[in-house]
DNA sequence: CCAATTGGGTTGCATAACGCAAGTGAGTTG
DNA sequence: CAACTCACTTGCGTTATGCAACCCAATTGG
């Protein structure tokens, strides 16, 4: 297990739901790779590191691992070589539209005085 | 500036809204502060304290200090001494309403499995 | 059929963020 | 006016992030 992301070893800071959202998706990449996905449907792991933030690679190897275990995200073959291989989302990935299109639009609405150059999106 | 959190010092990673939303939000605490707020209106610091989560006390000034210069959050009474002086959403942090509404609901709905003894809040 | 390239990672190490415990200092209470 | 809160700050060890380099299997080209 050379960089274990387990969901067994998840540490869960409370009961609450939003803490616990928080709890998986309370980083700065994890949102982004479901939104990439939302975006193109499928993405290989270089086209994610093509995403205008630039993931390092063993954050996004990290995240990508993760976000499977949770059932997030599902490799389109999981029998094939690693080799053009790509993710999509699961269901429970694709429910997370709603949160990142609140969270695109509480920012195109509030964020733009502090970061003028932000565009629309999705 | 003993522990600066400066709006003027934050690093956009992209001109997309969710990256930038992420930029500001997208940590395990940040929003926790804004649910208690939605939830009880003010919130003094001690009181943040109490939270099941139970933040650091220096990452809950430094989060307190951010989302002010950000205009998330605002002291009640601005002018008057440090004590018993409570934390309000600003409309801009109010309209991070629908935003945990949607995280919270989609926890609730996709995180059950892992997490099974997470309750109803919101 | 073999050398060079590409895709999908891993590893090492420096820097930054987090987390805990303890300390500080002004305002309040007994 | 001494003890106590409250709202923080500081120090320091641990964890996470970021960057660059490396690795290996599967193609691809000659």
């Amino acid at each position: 297990m050379a960089a274990g992301s387990d969901v067994d070893g998840m540490a869960w800071r409370s009961v609450c739901p939003i803490s616990s959202g928080l709890d998986v998706l309370g980083d700065k990449w994890s949102l982004l790779i479901v939104r990439d996905l939302i975006i193109h449907g499928t993405r290989t792991y270089s086209e994610f590191r093509e995403s205008p933030e630039h993931v390092a690679t063993n954050i996004l190897a990290n995240r990508l691992r993760l976000l499977t275990s949770l059932g997030i995200i599902e490799r389109t073959d999981p029998d094939g070589a690693a080799r053009n291989n790509a993710y999509r989302l699961t269901p429970t990935g694709e429910a997370l539209r709603p949160v990142l299109e609140e969270l695109g639009r509480w920012a195109q609405g509030n964020l733009k005085v502090h970061h003028p150059d932000m565009v629309e999106v999705l």
